[in-house]
DNA sequence: GGCTTAATTTGCCATTTGGCAAAAAATGAA
DNA sequence: TTCATTTTTTGCCAAATGGCAAATTAAGCC
């Protein structure tokens, strides 16, 4: 939880009395590996932070195979965007790569504290923005390197995670198949 | 500045002393063809609405690759988001694809249009969760496609866009070389 | 229209990646 | 420890894509 404030506050500016509305309004959960935060054609109603763990937004193509879009790792928020802002029902799950420690704020909790905390919604964009805009600069470039220099690049912005996820999601994350990942691997 | 307006009040209300104080505030400019709307280096201090034509955000890999990262059509707002928001040098460029005419904000307008706008806020950030968020969606499933895959879904989603954007353009924003592009087309 | 320049297509071959299945290694449970 | 299961590696070959340069086509200009 304190982890949670700590990363608040870089955002903006919360006192002590809103920072224990935040703290009455969260509730927190633990998602054991494997299992899912959100599934595709559900409708998201909650928003999580990350306390310990993995998780992992993927989706199935039609050919059937599963493919990761992107990691999240602890100390970031997760909420499956596209569903929750729109109220549409999703197309992804996100599932739990490691033993994940949660702290939950449904719909209706963070409308509370849009209400009642002067500075929340400022803080919340900032931190979406920040989010959305990250995934965007991650994914980009990643269109126009060949495999390897993917893993490498990947290697270097997320060094922490390479050793806790594996081959196979690293794989499809990386949008190359896992045999190919695991020779990439070799030849390095 | 029409379409302008009514692209704002998709996202919020305005009434229409507000709507003045939005028009007070624009500027307009045009851009030819290749011209620069922004450029690596310097630090964005504008925002502007696409009212006519096409611009591409591009930047040089370290091969010297120019590499377009998207396109962004007339009735969408572009700014490079890195740099206006955390007011950092700007690693990229945004270019004319063709003729446009841009309607500019500058950041004092912004803020001067959030100070007196109550809505303004919410609505700009709004607009900018959802052009986020469009960008991931548009681009991470690319990873996971082939090259002839990706061709047709970018036709699929951005029809109109196909026929104004020369070739190499186009290949490099898919990931692929110009010629693969052009054999793609040939067997399609 | 004719000319110059830029954009696109094509051929040829090298390299990268995929697909599939079997082997090897790692993991976990009894 | 042993066995069963899962994960990763490897071999083999096919398919996709890249690199480069020349040929073709299109576009722009006088």
């Amino acid at each position: 939880m304190e982890n949670l404030i700590d990363y608040l506050l870089t955002f903006g500016q919360l006192n002590q009395q809103q920072i224990d509305i935040v703290r009455q309004k969260a509730r927190t959960i633990t998602l054991k590996k494997e299992e899912y935060f959100s599934e595709a054609g559900n409708i998201a109603r909650q928003v999580a932070f990350i306390s310990d763990g993995i998780l992992r937004v993927c989706y199935y193509n039609n050919k059937g195979d599963e493919i990761t879009r992107y990691f999240i790792e602890e100390n970031n928020f997760v909420v499956d965007l596209n569903s929750y802002n729109y109220n549409i029902p999703s197309t992804e799950y996100i599932q739990a790569v490691s033993d994940c420690e949660l702290i939950i704020f449904s719909r209706e909790a963070m409308a509370d504290l849009s209400a009642t905390i002067i500075n929340w919604d400022a803080i919340i964009n900032k931190i979406t923005s920040k989010a959305l805009l990250e995934k965007v600069n991650r994914i980009s470039p990643m269109l126009a390197e060949d495999a390897t220099t993917r893993y490498l690049h990947f290697l270097e912005k997320l060094p922490h995670l390479a050793n806790r996820i594996p081959l196979s999601l690293l794989a499809s994350y990386l949008g190359i198949t896992q045999s190919s990942l695991s020779r990439i691997r070799k030849n390095i």
